[in-house]
RNA sequence: GGGCGAGUGGCGGAACUGGUAGACGCGCUAGACUCAAAAUCUUGUGGCCUUCGGGCCGUGAGGGUUCAAGUCCCUCCUCGCCCACCA
């Protein structure tokens, strides 16, 4: 007997992952006529504190996946990477005084080691790290891509900042009014800034999100944020009186914007804005008879142009109160405060002379940052004629062609991308004396980010870059536009840094070819391997997975990639929290290490195995220490049946074939929690009837893809490969049936029937009538009898 | 305020397109082995009642549809997430 022959899972895993890393068997090539499965997690951010439970949930959904597929000898690839560029790398190295790039690579050794000792069937081979130069350097071309079809432009405007990392923020990464890194409340800051024009995408993002296999929620979100309203723009001629126009001639600089940025807006915003007219965006125009006055953003770019001389002091305290309030406050105070500019416009409709207002319940960001107010339909607009005594006027609804042009305008504004840090991906551009933007040659590719000694930001607004005095001087050929020529001349580089979506927005494809030194991915492995079959995360629903659709979709336009969505099925897993089911936290005390767990004597395939058990993949979950244990007396329970005497084993072949269908049908429903109970579930069988080889065979292969190393460990002693074994229906079916017998509903009986007699209606009901049990309650007569094939259940109404 | 989910034993959770509620695991119970403990193996385990045959109740609350409801419909309560003055 195996007495001495225990389970020991520290050994047994330290001897696989050893054969592992010396005979990478899960190298990925190429192989024509093999049909291909691309499988990757959300790659890691590697911090200093390693890896968590969170992110073992991530990679074992992922590794589950991928033996599973292997097993079933599908051309598999499942490559790693590493997300290292932004904040907290950065502001780990102010505090400590060392390099961003040296902490970086620490924790990116760390993250491996530890994703090592986790058994991950990875293709080490494709490791990409976003912060290192053989990468950033495609980040920085598919920059200029954008950047040459007019995707990547520059505009001023008022901004999300955050005062504590000194930066800008994407609208996507702004969280109730906060910082998304350090928390602090967002300022509004008008600042020239790199924009990814994402707007250009936004029909066929949103038009393509329904036909994805992607959760619901994900796709609602989307559909959410990018909030397509249709309707149409009506432009509203100012009155022109004579003190309105005077005024118009000499704009007063106002408010505090001035004392951040020069207030005179740019080409794109002035056009948009005149002292002549005021244009508007409505989902109603049919309710134009209904519109009493007009209401524009505090920010409403041209303002000045347009407010009376008696009204201007009311009008500049209102908006410089309005730009100094918090997105919070402006959020909970929902009072319609506003003031008059003491200007008309002419309603076209009603040809009445109707009065504008400013107040900030109209943004800025939305539409044209103006509106007609219709009281009588609109109930914000009804609150704010209330509050401050506007007419209201019941509508008429009408055609409203005659006065204004069909319009369709979106939540989602573009994606701003420029970053006042130092640890980012160099934006590729230099100015000339003017202040023009110049793109950095593609032969002068990668502009390396430059080792400096002083990572911190300041007030100035700009990077640390900043005072990286030669790195800023560039010789760039460019053409002159009078003669045509193209010289070289002096510029100075961009200071601001890339928002890390941008380097995680095509990771995908460089995986294809991680080492390729002439593409950012190669033509042909990209057609064989992408899109990506498989996405497993448990984040950025709206930033990055619609960054990386955005980017799909341009590259498709350009010619590099044969397909314009980038996933074609994205889990969306939960999180694990603590035992006490809050989140987990360094300052509450209660994290949970997975290496921990391991050292412990669990070992990986316990800590896999049960975080797949925990519960279903796409809720969150409370660890519970006590069922990993239970976990691990279910590894035991396999390992030691290796040891048990067998049996014949076709007497276990019914069990063995509907575990086999079981386990099969749930992964690939990702229901990894029943798939591990119907493996527990075998083995009590197996340890109810006794095990033949067979049977043995079957559990390892089946558990492989939850307890790779056990699972090898066990295939190898007995002598079996590992491929996905098959079911065969014949077994699953029986000579005899259970049917159940009810009486109005209840459960009273079951009778043991010929699977032929199933057939036979009357028999079987004839054998319900007959049943001692059931005539108890038929004396009385019966008043209907059903039966239900299917279910194999009679149900006697009496 | 709007949208989407979810409420099942002491706990985490099962239950296919309406058809045997509580799979599997944890915890607890009893036993075997042991001087003893751990480990391991074997029992039992929704609640209440029971003459030990079984009976009644039971999936957040209340109504409805149905031979049959955790599942469908209506009203309400609680929790979670997302969006939040988007004209």
């Amino acid at each position: 007997m195996g007495g001495m022959d225990r389970y020991e899972p520290l050994k047994i895993e330290e001897k696989w992952q050893k054969i592992w890393e010396e005979e990478k068997p899960y190298k990925a090539e190429t192989v024509e006529g093999v049909p291909k499965m691309y499988i990757a997690e959300m790659f890691p951010y590697p911090s200093g504190a390693g890896l968590h439970v969170g992110h073992v949930r991530n990679f074992t959904i992922v590794d589950a996946l991928t033996r599973f597929y292997e097993q079933q000898r599908l051309n598999v690839m499942r490559p790693f990477g590493y997300d290292t560029f932004g904040l907290p790398a950065e502001n780990y190295a102010i505090k400590t005084g060392r390099s961003p790039k040296d902490v970086t690579a620490e924790n990116v050794a760390n993250f491996r080691k530890q994703a090592k000792r986790l058994g991950y069937a990875i293709d080490w081979d494709r490791e990409i790290n976003t912060s290192s130069p053989e990468y950033y350097k495609w980040t920085q071309w598919c920059f200029l891509q954008l950047y040459k079809k007019g995707l990547a432009y520059q505009k001023e405007s008022y901004q999300w900042w955050c005062p504590v990392d000194q930066t800008v923020l994407a609208n996507e990464q702004v969280e109730n009014g906060c910082c998304w890194r350090c928390g602090h409340e967002v300022e509004k800051k008008k600042m020239k800034q790199w924009f990814f024009k994402i707007t250009e995408y936004a029909d066929e993002l949103l038009d393509e999100v329904d036909a994805l296999d992607w959760p619901d929620k994900i796709k609602t979100m989307q559909k959410n944020w990018i909030g397509r309203s249709v309707g149409a723009e009506i432009e509203f001629a100012i009155v022109q009186d004579s003190s309105s126009f005077a005024s118009s001639l000499a704009p007063v600089v106002m408010g505090l914007a001035s004392s951040i940025a020069p207030v005179v807006a740019n080409a794109h915003e002035s056009e948009s804005c005149s002292n002549r007219s005021i244009t508007v965006f409505t989902t109603r125009p049919d309710t134009i008879f209904g519109a009493t006055f007009l209401v524009v953003a505090p920010e409403y770019p041209g303002l000045e142009y347009i407010v009376a001389d008696d009204a201007r002091e009311a009008v500049e305290k209102y908006r410089a109160e309005a730009l100094l309030k918090s997105e919070i406050e402006r959020q909970e105070n929902k009072e319609k405060t506003g003031v008059f500019t003491g200007a008309y416009v002419i309603n076209p409709a009603t040809k009445e002379k109707i009065p504008i207002w400013v107040a900030d319940y109209v943004l800025s960001g939305y539409g044209t940052g103006a509106i007609m107010a219709v009281p009588a339909m609109d109930e914000r607009d009804r609150e704010f004629a209330e509050a401050h005594d506007l007419p209201v006027v019941e509508t008429e609804l009408c055609e409203f062609g005659q006065f204004g042009t069909p319009k369709t305008t979106y939540r989602m504004r573009d994606w701003l991308i420029s970053r006042q840090r130092y640890w980012g991906c160099p934006i590729p551009i230099a100015y000339d004396k003017d202040g023009n933007p110049h793109p950095i040659p593609e032969d002068q590719l990668p502009v390396m980010l430059p080792e400096i000694e002083d990572y911190k930001p300041d007030e100035s607004g700009r990077s640390a870059l900043a005072k990286a005095k030669d790195w800023l001087k560039v010789k760039i050929p460019v053409k002159d536009p009078k003669t045509g020529k193209t010289q070289m001349i002096e510029c100075t580089r961009e200071t601001d840094t890339l928002d890390g979506y941008a380097c995680s927005s095509w990771y995908l494809w460089r995986y294809v070819s991680p080492h390729d030194k002439k593409h950012a991915w190669d033509p042909e492995a990209i057609s064989y391997w992408a899109p990506t079959d498989i996405y497993v995360g448990a984040d950025h629903a709206v930033a990055h997975l619609l960054y990386i659709r955005f980017w799909c979709k341009f590259f498709a336009d350009q010619g590099y990639l044969p397909f314009r969505e980038p996933i074609k099925k994205l889990i969306y897993h939960g999180y694990i929290n603590a035992p006490d089911g809050k989140k987990m936290s360094k300052s509450k005390g209660n994290v949970i290490d997975p290496l921990d767990v391991i050292n412990d004597g669990y070992g990986a395939d316990t800590l896999r195995t049960y975080e797949m058990f925990i519960g279903p993949v796409e809720l969150d979950a409370a660890w519970d220490p006590r069922s990993v244990g239970g976990v691990y007396r279910f590894l035991n329970r396999c390992y030691n049946l290796l040891n048990s005497e067998k049996i014949d084993g076709s007497k276990n072949i019914t069990i063995r074939n509907k575990t086999i269908k079981k386990v099969t049908e749930d992964i690939y429903k990702c229901n990894f929690n029943t798939a591990v109970a119907a493996l527990m579930e075998y083995v009590n069988e197996l340890y109810k009837v006794g095990a033949g080889e067979e049977d043995l065979i079957v559990l390892a292969k089946l558990l492989k893809p939850f307890a790779p190393h056990l699972t090898s460990e066990m295939l190898e002693r007995l002598g079996a490969d590992d491929e996905w074994p098959k079911w065969d229906e014949k077994y699953l079916v029986s000579d005899t049936a259970e049917v159940v017998v009810q009486v109005n509903g209840k459960l009273r009986t079951k009778l043991t029937v010929e699977m032929t007699d199933l057939e036979d209606e009357d028999k079987i009901i004839k054998m319900a009538l007959k049943d001692k049990k059931i005539q108890k309650y038929t004396s009385d007569g019966i008043k209907k009898t059903i039966f239900v094939k299917k279910a194999k259940l009679v149900n006697i109404v009496v």
